[in-house]
DNA sequence: CCCCGTTTAAACAATT
DNA sequence: TAATTGTTTAAACGGG
């Protein structure tokens, strides 16, 4: 709703049709892009309301179980159900972004990625479809009798030329009609598949005149196709950030498998690496993180089916098996944690940090710098789905971390107290050893790759990357990232191949 | 082997 | 009184 008024001042109709007629998009390619679209954005949005729901239960239980203590199957249920959604709407973006590339379409008129990449969540964008679908309805009931222009505010009125039905023998009309008719995009099954529309033809011929007058290239056409580029746009931001978040999955649960990696992604250089690292168990219980590892990577690889509920059975469950980010990687977390936030939401993960770490991370986090013990705890369990278990156990640990780290500063409110962080100490708690081979480009390119910058995000670079924030840190802080970078490089540069996701199949959404 | 940082557990005091 | 908050000690573990 926020992004409504500024995507609609994003484009004027007249831009549209120049990039209509500059046949960035042509008009087979578009059409053919819009019916897809829209099936599949039918499907993701089941899928998607499903998974809202359920992650509201979710909350619901996890709430009672704050104060039950143990964990209830069902949570641990639910959970595993949304991972298994989850990776149906990737596979559903998956297949988003294939047809994208099949017609070429990927890249977007650089006009319109700028306003893109803010980014619309589904629900608004369904909103956006209704909009534009109830202005058309409405025009419909007005009929032919009255000649005025679309109501539609988002739109400005630029062209008298057709408020009227002409059909205009443009070179997209022609290229229109030698298509062969049954293989019209727009045209299924005898209704027309233009976004909103539906209306039933007996034949092909009364379609043909139907789009060419009520879908014809006016404003509201236009808007419709706005907005379809809007959701091609957002589909494929979110298949990004999907995507990113599969391979920080793969990569904890150390999937060796033969399905080709995605490509190497700047910003998950430092995380997936120190993850993979970091998930070579040597006790006794590493069978049972392999063991549960393949349920939930199954459908990733290259089997079609997957389970419609996983139950990780031992995903959660395994105590002090995990490495944490060795404090040279102080700085490289702050972006593991906004890169993979998601991921950390979605796997019950123990994240790879220490506890000081993350509870600095969560006082930065604030706008005040300054944080509750409560506000500590509730940004522990929003963060991550791992702190939502065992609360005796990790709030103790936060205590006591708060009271045993010097870069820790209680601070006497007017009710009650909280906790800062002298970033200062924290710096010093060790000496960075360096061996700084500087890889700036690195940086720089896992900052330019968040399109989304929230507030929270930005305060996090903010606070962790002198370059582009406040100068809190010195060289030294920058030297250890580099240095921390270069070690993941030359310890991981064998296994940089040749990525494909073409082996990724839709799979069958599943009867919920 | 020791040192150090971290985690976990637990006892305990103070505060709400 | 019970829960929360804060401090402290101790043991275990792993990396350097």
């Amino acid at each position: 709703m926020v992004n409504n008024e500024a995507f609609v001042c994003a484009i004027t109709p007249q831009q549209m049709q120049q990039i209509l007629q500059q046949q960035v998009l042509s008009p087979q390619q578009l059409q053919l892009l819009l019916q897809q679209q829209q099936a599949l954005m039918l499907q993701q949005q089941q899928l998607q309301e499903f998974y809202k729901k359920q992650q509201e239960d979710l909350h619901l239980q996890l709430l009672q179980q704050r104060h039950a203590g143990k964990p209830s199957k069902e949570v641990t249920q639910i959970m595993a159900q949304q991972m298994a959604i989850q990776q149906q709407l990737l596979s559903i973006q998956q297949q988003h972004l294939l047809n994208l590339q099949r017609q070429g379409l990927l890249s977007v008129p650089s006009a319109l990625t700028s306003t893109l990449a803010q980014g619309l969540i589904p629900a608004e964008l369904q909103q956006l479809w209704k909009e534009t679908a109830d202005a058309r309805q409405e025009e419909k009931r007005r009929g032919d009798k009255s000649p005025s222009p679309p109501k539609t505010q988002i739109l400005n009125h630029h062209s008298s030329t057709n408020g009227h039905h002409v059909h205009r023998p443009s070179r997209r009309d022609s290229s229109q009609e030698s298509r062969s008719q049954g293989a019209h995009p727009l045209y299924s099954h005898g209704v027309c598949k233009w976004p909103g529309c539906d209306a039933v033809f007996g034949d092909f011929q009364s379609f043909l005149k139907h789009l060419n007058s009520e879908h014809a290239l006016d404003d509201k056409s236009t808007a419709q196709c706005r907005v379809q580029m809007q959701v091609v746009q957002q589909l494929e931001l979110q298949l990004a950030k999907d995507k990113e978040r599969l391979q920080a999955m793969m990569a904890h649960l150390h999937v060796k498998s033969t399905e080709p990696k995605p490509a190497p992604q700047p910003v998950n250089l430092v995380s997936n690496l120190t993850l993979a690292k970091a998930t070579i168990p040597k006790t006794s219980p590493s069978m049972s993180l392999s063991q549960s590892a393949t349920a939930p990577s199954t459908p990733l690889t290259s089997l079609p089916q997957m389970p419609s509920v996983i139950i990780p059975t031992s995903l959660h469950s395994m105590g002090p098996i995990r490495k944490r980010y060795s404090d040279k990687y102080n700085i490289a977390m702050d972006q593991d944690i906004v890169q993979n936030k998601e991921f950390y939401l979605s796997a019950e993960v123990r994240p790879p940090f220490t506890y000081a770490a993350l509870i600095r991370q969560a006082i930065l986090e604030s706008p005040e710098k300054q944080l509750t013990l409560n506000e500590i705890y509730n940004w522990f369990t929003r963060t991550f789905v791992y702190f939502r278990r065992n609360a005796a156990t990790w709030k103790n640990a936060v205590r006591h971390n708060l009271s045993l780290h010097k870069c820790f500063v209680r601070v006497e409110n007017v009710k009650g107290a909280v906790w800062t962080v002298d970033e200062l100490e924290f710096q010093k708690r060790r000496p960075q050893k360096i061996t700084g081979s500087p890889l700036v480009k690195n940086i720089q390119s896992s900052l330019g790759q968040n399109p989304t910058l929230s507030s929270l995000q930005a305060a996090m670079v903010d606070s962790s990357l002198p370059l582009y924030g406040s100068a809190s840190m010195g060289a030294s802080s920058l030297k250890a990232l580099a240095s921390a970078l270069h070690e993941d490089m030359s310890s991981h540069d064998h296994d940089e191949g040749s990525h494909s996701d073409s082996s990724l199949e839709l799979s069958p959404v599943p009867t919920l």
